[in-house]
DNA sequence: CAAATAACGTAGTGAACGCTACATAAGTGC
DNA sequence: GCACTTATGTAGCGTTCACTACGTTATTTG
């Protein structure tokens, strides 16, 4: 075992806490205050665990892409590109209104007030919403290659037109509308589709 | 006139110069300070001529909401819903990555950290959303009623989708995306339409 | 020219922010 | 047991925030 004093809380379900806060409020709307009281820790506990706001920030981030991105890889691993982006919204549609957790999708909602001085938030948060419209570009273009979509097919465009339409759910989610809302708004955005 | 010693600075002016630094940082990411200075008072003269931060946010809202809703009702007054539809997704694409202002649109960029304190922003906020939405529904009914949308459309659902798919634009363009992005992502988006 | 009125610039206010110094407590290694 | 290491709680650091008290200046009224 280490040395020293031994940690009295447990780091990942204080990373957890902490998601949550960041997800609710955003990245400046989050106090360190609002941070210690929900992960029931003392402001010097975070800082020597987490380092500070921005890093603690970081973790959550990339705690809550981990699980994420599983998701998504395990939605496009569907046999159709078709199944694939219709289950990603169908998703999307469900967990932006997950009841049991804040509303809307980390990526969208956290950009908070973003000023020029939280802009590397900003950056990591759209590497993030690039790194999930990049996964999609590359299941469709597979799709085109084995035939699925017409060769005229923009894959590219596909994916930046499916990542909108997730974003722009993320906003109406957080104006508070229901699953069932989003689920009419995939129907009607899943007719556009080439096949 | 007005008795007392007369104002040195154009209101007018100087709401418009608040509302671009709104635009640019949210409403918390704007300091009272950043304000002042783009405005070229000093916070005494910002607080008699608009109240408080909040009240200066408001109106810096409803001057914006007044030029979007003026181009909204002209592009909404096109001979067809679908023409409509398109010309308002066409003038987002535009309008969102015009460089000549803060990028995104304002409903969606300002949500600045919104925590509970910032409540009554998003309500702002979250109402002129819904104001365009509704102006939207209101157009898809019309061209229920003459026969242009068959019986079954359900213009409640479209003009939601429409909307989904303006709001994912402007963090889109938010993220970087360019007018020929969304142009694409236009495309695509009305491949769906019902007619 | 007063008196009244209202905006002005200076120079702050108290509160909340992110963050940390410091003494203490709780473990390990010898 | 004793030195060493590391985490903890208290208490407070300097900075920035939204906002304002106050004396001054510019204008209208009579």
């Amino acid at each position: 075992m280490a040395v020293g004093r031994p940690r009295s809380f447990c780091k990942d379900q204080a990373l957890d806490r902490a998601l949550e806060v960041f997800w609710r409020k955003g990245f400046e709307g989050a106090s360190i205050c609002d941070l210690t009281e929900a992960m029931g820790i003392n402001p010097p506990s975070l800082y020597s665990a987490f380092g500070n706001k921005e890093q603690l920030f970081r973790q959550a981030l990339d705690r809550y892409a981990e699980v994420y991105a599983k998701r998504r890889r395990e939605i496009l691993a569907a046999p159709s590109a078709r199944e694939a982006m219709e289950g990603l919204l169908r998703d999307a549609a469900r967990s932006l209104t997950d009841k049991s957790r804040p509303v809307g999708c980390l990526y969208v909602q956290a950009i908070a007030g973003a000023s020029e001085h939280a802009a590397c938030i900003r950056e990591m948060l759209k590497s993030k919403r690039e790194d999930s419209e990049r996964e999609i570009r590359d299941r469709l273009r597979r799709a085109r290659a084995e035939g699925e979509l017409p060769k005229e097919a923009d894959p590219a465009a596909l994916a930046r037109y499916i990542t909108t339409v997730a974003q722009g759910m993320s906003v109406q989610a957080a104006g508070g509308a229901t699953r069932k809302e989003l689920d009419r708004v995939v129907d009607l955005a899943l007719g556009a589709w080439p096949a």
